[in-house]
DNA sequence: CGATTTTGACCAGCGC
DNA sequence: GCGCTGGTCAAAATCG
């Protein structure tokens, strides 16, 4: 999905730990995912700094993050060089007012890019209100205008510097990651993978693997299943029947049945195969209507009709017209045990932007998807009910996602027949259905919408940061329990998610020791406690 | 006239 | 290998 359609919320600076973290789920998801590696979209304003003129950015556990973190430091630069000057004018228009000498103005640029070296000294904006005694009030602005003239130009001109700088780094990243690439797929086919093993079965080392795992490799699949918690959690993302990718499109699917430590091998691009894996994993969407489709923003073109085997209700094929050689397809079909409800399957990922109307489905139906795979189990009889999904995705209802892994493909189901607003169906004339979901930052949330849902959509790159980590909250979360104390909005979810995560003593110490092992090289004082405190701090920052 | 829908044919996967 | 089924193709028909 390359998409320019994202949740805005952001995962920036975010600790992600999932397994996608070279490529975060970015600019664009849709009904599928993605295989298409992206770069990360750039983030907002809101959110991305601390506060007015403050931007902070946590650590990044490779190189990759810092090649994103830098790019964003530079999108968020341009974004404060803005509120430099709108702050700039407010302040010459109150010294105008008041004639009053005033302090210089200085913004505080707190930027931290590790890999860059850049220092807040240097984006430290001196705006050059200086007000001098016997100066007059109008000749101090316009000194102080052409100073900040003068730093403007100044700023740009450090810009197109930090963009060198960061091509560089990328390009640098690019070579180490295809090194990287190679020195695994030489290591795994080596006995050390047995060694490993044997570390990991005497709790040596298991920071560094879990890191390996959360950064590149993903789960071994020769570990003990009945290892520590948060090695468990992802032994059953190994185990699902097609290892997940929860990339820069959304999610997609990254299959490698030869060697399962290669099966998230860090790809720059997807390939036919991963695409076509991809394409097989599907969202579908129960509702009322009495419309033939459901309106979801896109533009589809009918391409073939028909009758399925126990369902006398004919099923209807359309493929996205938005773009030409879109690969989304989606089918429609009436339930057989009640013709008012109508079935779409969506399958495929968009290959172009999207609107916000249907960035909302997409956002939805990928966020579904993604935690498909973050919370999915290979169960024995291939059917489960998530009641993680079910209160992550839909938190107001626990009945209105279920998630189907069985044969052929793993399908993510969001009834919305069951609305949980009782007014719901009264407001939305049946033969004029509108898909429920908000548009992401561009349509007015429905009252009538759960608020929960739409920051669901927001927020699905917090989701994709939990994706390894649902598995550890679920082991912090015993099942009785969770359903009567599970938080009823996404936010609480979160953060009780998280909360339970980094209270954790074996996550933080093996995160600790993850971190310690990649960053420890360059610094040798970091403890566990710092990176705990780290980690916590970037976890909060998902909230 | 171009875009879209309809509809029968074709193909691939799967089970027997 | 054969038949069933789901999914897609593509020519014809229809629509705006």
């Amino acid at each position: 999905m390359t998409q320019s359609y994202m949740d805005n919320s952001g995962g920036i600076g975010v600790l992600t730990l999932d397994t996608s973290a070279p490529l975060f789920l970015a600019s664009s998801l849709s009904y599928g995912g993605g295989g298409i590696l992206k770069r990360k979209q750039p983030m907002d304003s809101g959110g991305h700094h601390g506060g007015a003129g403050t931007i902070e950015f946590p650590f990044s556990l490779n190189p990759r993050r810092d090649a994103e973190t830098a790019n964003e430091a530079l999108t968020s630069k341009r974004v404060v060089a803005d509120e430099v000057d709108f702050f700039s004018d407010e302040k010459k228009k109150q010294k105008k007012k008041d004639t009053i000498a005033a302090s210089p103005v200085e913004t505080d640029l707190d930027l931290k890019v590790p890999s860059l070296g850049i220092k807040k000294e240097d984006l430290t904006i001196q705006t050059g209100l200086h007000l001098r005694n016997g100066d007059t009030a109008k000749e101090s602005v316009d000194d102080g205008m052409a100073a900040m003239q003068a730093e403007l130009a100044r700023m740009n001109e450090e810009n197109q510097k930090l963009r060198g700088m960061l091509s560089q780094v990328n390009s640098s990243y690019s070579a180490l990651r295809m090194q990287l690439a190679t020195l695994m797929q030489q290591r795994n086919r080596t006995p050390q993978a047995h060694e490993e093993k044997i570390d990991a079965e005497n709790g040596d080392q298991g920071g560094a693997r879990v890191l390996r795992q959360f950064l590149d490799l993903g789960p071994d699949a020769d570990v003990d299943e009945h290892s520590n918690s948060s090695t468990a959690s992802l032994e059953r993302s190994s185990s699902t029947p097609e290892n997940v990718e929860v990339g820069s499109m959304g999610y997609g699917l990254h299959k490698n049945e030869g060697n399962p430590r290669e099966a998230l091998e860090l790809t720059p691009t997807a390939t036919a195969e991963q695409e076509s894996t991809m394409r097989r994993t599907r969202v579908s969407v129960r509702a009322r209507s009495e419309a033939p489709t459901i309106t979801d923003g896109c533009q589809w073109r009918k391409y073939g009709q028909k009758i399925a085997k126990g369902n006398p209700c004919p099923r209807a094929y359309y493929r996205c017209t938005m773009a030409t050689g879109c690969p989304v397809r989606k089918q429609v079909q009436r339930c057989a045990d009640d013709r008012s409800i109508l079935i779409t399957t969506y399958e495929g990922t968009h290959n172009h932007p999207l609107p916000p109307a249907a960035m909302a489905m997409a956002s939805a139906t990928s966020a579904a998807a993604s935690t498909l795979f973050s919370g999915s189990t290979s169960s024995a009889d291939g059917l489960m009910n998530s009641n993680f999904l079910s209160r992550s995705v839909l938190p107001c209802s626990s009945s209105l996602a279920t998630i189907s892994a069985s044969a052929p493909f793993p399908t993510v189901t969001l009834d919305l027949t069951r609305s949980p607003d009782p007014l719901q169906s009264q407001r939305t004339p049946a033969s004029q259905f509108q898909f429920p979901f908000p548009a992401l930052g561009a349509l007015p949330q429905p009252p009538s919408l759960p608020p929960v849902f739409g920051q669901t959509l927001l927020n699905q790159s917090r989701f994709s940061g939990l994706q390894v980590s649902s598995g550890m909250a679920a082991a912090q979360f015993p099942h009785p329990k969770p359903q009567t104390a599970m938080p009823s909005s996404l936010e609480e979810t979160v953060n009780a998610a998280t909360a339970a995560i980094t209270a954790d003593p074996n996550f933080t110490a093996v995160l600790a020791a993850a971190i310690k092992s990649i960053i420890g090289g360059n610094d040798q004082a970091v403890n566990s406690s710092q990176n705990d405190n780290v980690a916590k701090k970037s976890y909060s920052l998902q909230q």
